[in-house]
RNA sequence: GGCCCCAUCGUCUAAUGGCUUAGGACAUCAGGUUUUCAUCCUGAAAAUCGGGGUUCGAUUCCCCGUGGGGUCACCA
């Protein structure tokens, strides 16, 4: 029934980076619409001049490219619903607020600001809910026309009659609200151009929106939508609504927890497969035990009706678990390509190319990289303590290191290889009566300046004889 | 304050009246594999917010509390 007509869209405002609930929002919209073979729009919401700044839009365009999440309309590409921004739009929103106007089902309201402001507040005061009190709601043309010749300018508001207002939320279910509570509304200033609201009412109705999927903030805005979208005769949307990714103490998720743009998750290592994954599970799951699926696997599952409603929390220990789990599927070429923007200058593309099955499993983050190979390309002078096992004498150390020394001296350049020389080598060990632990923790020290390294044989291989041997010298010269 | 939404392990969630000793994952802890770290494997601990109903039977349905969130502008 809904299928091949499903229309969505998505309006960001170009006033910061792509905050990650955005890209949430986004995310749902375009499995929502890929799902049913629809399409995703992008409208950009720039009718704030004050807040609008291009290199947001920019960036923003940028973050959903680089998720994966493409557009069938939107302002870089056209379409046949031209222009996708608000700005270019006002001509077509004072067309339809002039209609209800001219229909008598909105009015210009002359109520000052400050008369508003103490009736709101007398309100609050009282406990009930603040309305606007419709005073201007029943003025004859002749007072109208007195009012506006002495130079007063009113604002639009629309005509509200009683009743209730329902929508069905598909994963929440039947939602009322009273009309009455809500009172007639402003849907354009007093210079005539159209509210956020009532523009993006305006740009569903012309851009044939079938759904439209949103923060949870917008739940208490629906009713009003719905009002306007009978006072100019047209039929509403589905209305969905997401949950708000919060913060680890339940607070909406903002800068005080950590990066929310999505930009900076890329700066950071994070790949845009993990992030995306991660994103879907909150508030979606697959209803098995499957963790980790890809886009076009959740396209063919994702149902609006299936959409959880509790709020969650966004959890990096677990984004971070699933990017470590991302980095270990790729494909050695794959993730040759990704780490280089990681990459010091010093290490050339050859030698990253080698680097990357050695890092590949003890990487999260595309930016653990550059310190787990730093060893590689610069010496790091190791500690007298690591070099020296527990229960071992600077003596026997200095003889074990002069050992290994004079067995990788043997090594010839066409057999430096890390496989010919970790079998020779855990013979050697085993001819000592040192613990290969020990045998290999002193050899390793010795080697990366540190108890913890990449495979130390594929490390030496990559190292090179000469440097190897330097490594080995000056080691035992500190003991 | 009015109105609206939400409520399962610490966290993300599964189970839409019985198949459940409430399942999985992250994190935590304990083992194992391994020349370090990591990966991997095994195991442990860990939850239905409270109170009333409805029902032979409630995580699941209803009501009331409690808690959290949102919203009430000529802002977006």
């Amino acid at each position: 029934m809904i299928k091949d007509k499903v229309r969505v869209r998505m309006a960001p405002t170009p006033s910061g980076f792509l905050h990650l609930g955005t890209a949430h929002t986004a995310l749902f919209n375009w499995l929502f619409a890929r799902h049913y073979g629809g399409k995703f729009i992008l409208r950009i919401d720039d009718t704030d001049p004050k807040r609008y700044r291009k290199e947001y839009e920019e960036e923003i365009l940028e973050s959903l490219r680089w998720l994966g999440i493409n557009w069938d309309e939107g302002p870089d590409i056209g379409g046949p619903f031209a222009p996708y921004r608000q700005s270019k739009r006002m001509a077509t929103y004072w067309r339809y607020i002039k209609k209800l106007l001219d229909e008598g089902k909105a009015y210009r309201c002359y109520c000052s600001p400050e008369k508003l402001k103490s009736e709101r507040e007398a309100a609050l005061k009282k406990g009930i809910a603040p309305k606007y009190s419709g005073c201007c709601r029943y003025l004859t043309s002749e007072e109208r026309r007195e009012i506006e010749k002495k130079g007063r300018r009113g604002a639009v508001r629309l005509k509200v009659s009683p009743g209730p207002v329902s929508f069905i939320d598909p994963s929440r279910g039947k939602i009322t609200v009273k009309a009455e509570d809500i009172g007639d509304f402003v849907i354009a200033r007093s210079d005539n151009t159209a509210l956020l609201a009532t523009a993006t009412t305006i740009d569903d109705i012309e851009m044939k929106i079938t759904h439209t999927i949103r923060g949870e903030d917008y739940l208490n805005f629906v009713p009003k939508q719905i009002l306007l979208y009978d006072a100019l005769g047209k039929k509403a949307p589905v209305f969905a609504h997401l949950s708000f990714i919060y913060g680890p103490d339940g607070s909406k998720l903002s800068k005080r927890h950590g990066s929310t743009a999505v930009s900076d998750y890329r700066k950071n290592g994070y790949l845009s497969d993990a992030l995306v994954n991660y994103l879907m599970l909150l508030g979606w799951s697959p209803k098995d035990d499957r963790e980790i699926l890809s886009l076009s696997q959740v396209v063919k599952l994702f149902k609006l009706e299936d959409v959880s409603d509790a709020n969650p929390k966004f959890d990096l220990d677990k984004l971070t678990w699933l990017n470590g789990a991302y980095i270990r599927r790729k494909t050695d070429r794959e993730l040759g390509k990704l780490l280089k923007p990681f990459t010091p200058k010093e290490i050339p593309s050859a030698l990253l190319k080698k680097m990357v099955p050695l890092v590949k499993e003890r990487i999260k983050k595309l930016t653990d990289f550059p310190e787990l190979v730093s060893f590689l390309i610069k010496y790091q002078k190791p500690n007298k303590e690591d070099l020296v096992p527990k229960g071992k004498s600077s003596q026997e150390t200095l003889a074990i290191l002069s050992l290994i020394f004079g067995e990788m001296k043997k090594f010839s350049l066409k057999n430096w290889q890390a496989n010919r020389m970790e079998k020779k080598l855990l013979q050697v060990a085993d001819s000592t009566d040192w613990k290969r632990v020990s045998f290999f923790q002193t050899f390793r020290v010795a080697i990366a300046g540190g108890k913890t390294s990449p495979p130390l044989f594929g490390s030496i291989e990559l190292l090179g004889k000469k440097e190897t041997l330097n490594r080995l010298r000056k080691a035992m010269r500190f003991l």
